[in-house]
DNA sequence: TGTACATCAGTGAACGCGCGTTCACTGATGTAC
DNA sequence: TGTACATCAGTGAACGCGCGTTCACTGATGTAC
């Protein structure tokens, strides 16, 4: 069947790419180049015409996810007036049991947190987390309108752990009345504060 | 140099139990038996004799380190008087660099979430993960000194949210400035409720 | 516009390696007398 | 207490399998005329 035109080469590189940020977000950084492949309509042999290593996709795929996330988190604040409209926005957004159910398609501060922090300090995926992670502080930073903005953005990374450590704990028990349980105090919690 | 005394067999077992307990925190579940041996100072042949599968130690593995955590956590508390103490004893003790920085010895809630989120739901596991956090819980709500039960235990799940997640990204971000500003900012807002 | 051919994206076999698990073997331990 | 021997914990080779990566090959695409 190759070779294949450069439009659906640029498809596939997508595919490969969409695939690796939902499979690794869902299982970890330890699935395979063949199944990666193969979920994108592949073989695994051809991945190195696309990629250097499977390490240069996971800092791909990672950047790819906070893309995604960082536009989500936006569109939800979008046309939202002051923090009394914005932050409950972005909380009840973020903790919907569709991010829990979902890590594929979910939150990736959440989905790929202990797989970066296994990887080695100079791996570039570090990097790429930390700096995905600073995005959507910026944007829950803004959502905070306050008039000291040291307080604001201290607000806004303890409101982070919160939503992270909720969606994390409400992973592991799925299944369990103590998900539900978890995500319902963090909400509690956070939308009492606005 | 086999066969080995009765004392000394179960002496190995615990060696295994302590290493899978340290290397399943530090490296996820994808740890190879050989490792785990080679950790306990035997070589991988020798397992089976000690265990029924690589996935009944994870069950093991996980079970040991709740039990240490909930010791721990014990300690911190005791001899505390009322909230005003004992909160800030717990908080400051989990969000300390030591938990962050070792986390093969450090909180299971933190170092297994995702590995046992990603187990199959009938994975024995699952309810082992979720027992221990229910010990821990039980510990903060315990710590919280509310005339409204209801209301302290949600104020417990919430703060148990903020606390993992606060270790979760700061383990993602460690090497970054923004770990220590994750860390600093869930300390200031938990103290800041006592 | 049509033809000839060089390019190169994707295939699938193969590389060395490590995985979880099994098993024949060893020899010190524990026991029976 | 001393001796003879059955037990069995640990060893290391081996099982089939899947890993990341490489590569000779294929044949449709893109290009040069």
């Amino acid at each position: 069947m190759p070779r294949v035109s450069r439009a659906e080469t640029e498809q596939n590189r997508i595919a490969i790419e969409e695939a690796a940020s939902r499979l690794f977000r869902e299982k970890g950084f330890g699935v395979s180049v063949a199944d990666l492949m193969a979920a994108a309509g592949l073989t695994h042999g051809g991945f190195y015409g696309h990629f250097e290593s499977k390490d240069a996709l996971m800092d791909t795929a990672c950047h790819h996810a906070f893309e995604d996330s960082v536009e989500r988190w936006q569109r939800r604040a979008a046309g939202k007036q002051g923090r009394a409209e914005r932050l409950p926005a972005l909380i009840e957004g973020y903790l919907a049991p569709r991010n829990r159910n979902a890590p594929g398609s979910g939150c990736p501060m959440a989905g790929l947190a202990t797989d970066v922090a296994r990887e080695a300090a100079g791996h570039p995926v570090r990097k790429t987390y930390a700096a995905g992670l600073r995005q959507l502080i910026d944007i829950l930073v803004a959502a905070q309108d306050s008039t000291d903005a040291r307080h604001g953005r201290s607000d806004a990374l303890a409101q982070l752990c919160t939503l992270v450590g909720a969606m994390v704990l409400a992973r592991a028990t799925r299944g369990d009345r103590l998900s539900e349980e978890l995500l319902g105090a963090a909400r509690a919690r956070l939308l009492g504060e606005v």
